[in-house]
RNA sequence: GGCGAGGUAGCUCAGUUGGUAGAGCACACGGCUGAAAACCGUGGUGUCGCCGGUUCAAGUCCGGCCCUCGCCA
């Protein structure tokens, strides 16, 4: 049983809490949400990149009970980390002073730790400057670009390989606004939260996901995943929103194609946060094949402060 | 049946005058701090269609066979 990983509970009760269910794709988590939504009052509070955009209902596989951060950003903004992590805070406490439990449900691992947790995300520069340190990279080249990093923030340059133009680039904007992408704290793979938390995971074997992962896709088609893609991909779209996956498979190819094109991407995605998954520190795995109320009744049951769960 | 093109990694394909089989994607593993459904690093996973021949040495040259595609019948 999992109860021996359980992170201690709060003396006062459970009831000021924060839960949170994180998993691959297709792992069951939008069901199991669902049903301790209705059971617990609680409210529902997305950590998921994609489903942050408005307009991809299909794509972006949206509940159908009411979720917050979902569909908010229109498909011709930028969506970050940090903008997310804001909202996310504000969703929770909002949700604690109601007295209701937020329930942060995503398979977005950055996405669901910057909600949790007290990460300090250093500051967004201006676009100008971004592109001016583009260039430099490029002027300079791989090497050249690190070189500068090294004698600008040798901290940051031990943390970035060259090659990585993004984060090179975004290192450099960094020192130039006076801040470090080198963190302080370094806080993503700890156990830290703001809140007393409980995180639960769902998860399959991965033969299982495959073949949940092409049903789902499937499906996705079935309701229509073309005409919504074709429809946003008219648009002119941030480049966060182009890659949401799925949007450029369902616009632009044949849809047999798109359908196997995107099954593919979206087990590599699975994989991805099994990933997370597996370094995410206090995380209890519950098996995603079991029924999901039975999922459900044992989270409620995890989530109960301790002293109240009977003995064994 | 005739002519042509082809058969090399899971897929698409490259492979010089014969000299240790290699790219992209996929896959595995790792990293990640306002792009994370993103980005980066490391790893080759093979009966080179089959059988025989020439050669010190054959994916490569020669002969035969099998299979696929196209055109003509």
């Amino acid at each position: 049983m999992a109860t021996s990983s359980l992170p201690a509970p709060a003396r006062s009760s459970g009831r000021s809490g924060v839960l949170a269910l994180f998993g691959p794709t297709a792992a069951g988590k939008t069901a199991v949400a669902g049903i301790l939504r209705a059971r617990l009052g609680a409210e529902v509070i997305s950590a998921d990149s994609a489903a942050l955009y408005a307009g991809l209902p299909i794509l972006t596989a949206v509940p159908a009970y009411e979720a917050r951060l979902v569909g908010i950003v229109p498909l011709t903004e930028e969506v970050s980390v940090g903008g997310y992590q804001r909202r996310a805070h504000a969703a929770i406490d909002e949700t604690l002073a109601g007295r209701r439990t937020p329930l942060v449900v995503g398979g977005t691992g950055l996405y669901l730790r910057a909600a949790l947790s007290t990460l300090e995300l250093p500051p967004p520069v201006a676009p100008e400057r971004r592109t001016h340190w583009q260039g430099e990279y490029d002027r300079l080249g791989a090497d050249g670009a690190h070189a500068l990093l090294a004698q600008r923030d040798p901290a940051a340059a031990e943390r970035v390989h060259a090659n990585d133009r993004r984060r090179v680039v975004r290192a450099l904007e960094l020192v130039e606004a006076g801040a470090s992408l080198a963190p302080v704290n370094d806080r993503l793979w700890t156990e830290d939260t703001r809140r007393e938390t409980l995180i639960v995971a769902l998860d399959l074997p991965l033969e299982e996901l495959d073949l949940r992962i092409d049903v789902r896709t499937q499906t996705m088609a079935d309701q229509g995943a073309a005409e919504e893609a074709r429809r946003a991909w008219a648009l002119p779209l941030s480049s966060t929103a182009r890659k949401v996956m799925g949007l450029e498979q369902f616009a632009t190819l044949p849809l047999e194609q798109a359908i196997a094109e995107v099954a593919q991407a979206t087990r590599r995605l699975a994989r991805y946060q099994r990933k997370w998954l597996r370094r995410m520190p206090g995380v209890v795995t519950l098996d995603g094949a079991r029924p999901a109320e039975e999922i459900a009744d044992e989270i409620v049951a995890l989530a109960r402060p301790r002293e109240r769960l009977p003995r064994h």
